[in-house]
DNA sequence: TATGGGGCTTCCCATGATGGGAAGGTCAAG
DNA sequence: CTTGACCTTCCCATCATGGGAAGCCCCATA
């Protein structure tokens, strides 16, 4: 048996973390030692590595919620895990291409820019323009 | 000269985010009518669009208000300005590749599950599986 | 046995940027 | 004067994480 600070360094979760996990519901409440330390065994540092790859793969909490009932459940379905996993590509698919736009449109506006000791800036024109709206009334 | 609602309108920031901008300083505190409400002109509508488009462009609000100040001097170097700019698309391109990344790793996991009725799941596997260290001791 | 240091406990606060909502004042239209 | 939409300030919630204080516990060492 471990305790809290061994758990977080087999696990790779902060011991911070590990308390609000246990606060919030993600994982059991940990047993206790007579004075009132948390123990965990190999069995709970598993989960909580089960937890750090997820978070690390993106997914957030809820939906570490959601993949640790499935793995619990030894009677799932894999397609149901599969969702979950598509449905995360899908959302980190979005995320990437908003910030690619705005990349895009950040190397436009650089690519305009002297960037000299002169202080015409197109970068600044743009971001203190009028509304450009295309095709407005 | 117009209330908050009409500035809100007019920026496309929100009355609530407005506020919060004056509060933390990002924009000078708006003049006040006789009973308190706040008052704007074109020239803090524009300050305020140039906040919203930077935020699209993804810069933290320290960042905003490093463009800000140099919207305003108008002896700065384009140089500067474009500094910032090169170090957003620096900072976005990191967060790409960590999320390419971990869709990657995603793509993978899903490509090796069968997903269908049956239980067996590589991706729960991986993520509950002991920690393999590439090229460990 | 006493002591020191490090780890544990709980509790509160901060982040970054945004929204929600309550309680109360103001203004314009009717 | 009433109604309703808008404004004001103030507090709370998000999401996941870290920092720190006050106080208890445990082990090693003198």
């Amino acid at each position: 048996m471990m305790i809290i600070g061994e758990a977080a360094a087999a696990s790779g979760v902060s011991a911070k973390m590990i308390r609000y996990y246990e606060e919030t519901g993600l994982i059991p409440p940990a047993g206790r030692t007579a004075s009132g330390y948390r123990t965990y065994g190999p069995k709970e540092v598993q989960i909580l590595r089960f937890v750090r790859r997820a978070r690390d793969l993106g997914f957030p909490m809820e939906k570490v919620a959601d993949l640790l009932a499935l793995w619990r459940d030894r009677t799932r379905a894999s397609a149901e895990v599969r969702r979950l996993a598509e449905a995360q590509i899908a959302a980190l698919e979005v995320r990437i291409r908003e910030m690619e736009a705005m990349k895009a449109t950040l190397s436009h506006l650089v690519q305009a820019c002297a960037g000299d000791d002169r202080p015409d800036c197109p970068i600044l024109d743009e971001l203190g323009g009028s509304p450009c709206r295309s095709a407005g009334g």
